[in-house]
DNA sequence: GATGGTTTTGACAATCATTATCAATAACAC
DNA sequence: GTGTTATTGATAATGATTGTCAAAACCATC
């Protein structure tokens, strides 16, 4: 099976890479059409989990069981710090953690860790009391 | 609104006490069921979740996208290291990382900042090679 | 123990994300 | 250009979860 080019491919992976924070295969989908690209949803589906797999993307699971989907520079490992009102992604390294784990592991004679490492909270911006005159938009 | 006490509530309890890892609200219901318990799949899904919503219980998402639950003893915020193979959950502090977690949190200016935490590993007994006789059953 | 107000239950429909299906289409080697 | 074959996309199917609402259960009170 060879992989070919195709461009609804390179539209999910450009559209991924304009996107400021981590976005649903729903909500790329509703951004591609939004653009005007035909692009189908399953497709959007396809795409999203080859980048994931191939490691160009990262992807994490939302409080709500949704998947999200982000592309990610740095091609190591990293976690995410995510506002959770306006979707403001940084890209953290957590070497502490990553010592953490590993030693917490190894104390209860685990082997192969992986871990799940990520801060959800509100940005700065958002953080400003809601009783203003405006309420920051939610990302998507 | 003054909550009632129920045999289904005790018994989605009771189960979730007697279960070893994490398990899915149907899991748990099927379980329910095969115990010979009547109780439907709604009421399960509503006792979780306000188990899990007063501290009895805590969740997370399986990669799947699965809610998991499991009766947890330490009423505080904890973690845990959980065996990839057959499930196996250790529940663990981590100091350090509640420290990191808000110390990056307040130098990108974000605020409330929650955290999700979990190793996901082979345990000991899992660790052992697969090539032996047997394989460890997987947890359900 | 019976009564009544209110919460809880449970069968089922509805919703939502995701995956499978499969004929039509498009990419690539020639 | 031509043929082979991976890819697409509309839609159905799946599977987890939530909403609905009348009937049943809980519990304070008599």
């Amino acid at each position: 099976m060879m992989k070919r080019n195709t461009w609804q491919r390179e539209a999910v992976r450009e559209a991924l890479d304009t996107t400021e924070g981590f976005i649903s295969a729903q909500a790329l989908h509703s951004a591609l059409h939004a653009s005007g690209s035909p692009i189908g949803l399953a497709t959007v589906y396809r795409a999203l989990g080859d980048l994931a797999s191939s490691g160009e993307a990262d992807s994490l699971q939302s409080p709500d069981g949704e998947a999200l989907y982000r592309a990610c520079s740095t091609a190591g490992h990293h976690h995410h710090l995510i506002c959770r009102n306006c979707g403001l992604t940084v890209e953290i390294e957590a070497t502490e953690v990553e010592a953490w784990a590993k030693g917490i592991a190894a104390e209860h004679g685990f082997t192969e860790a992986a871990h799940v490492v990520d801060v959800f909270g509100l940005c700065a911006d958002c953080t400003r009391p809601a009783a203003t005159t405006e309420s920051p938009d939610r990302a998507g």
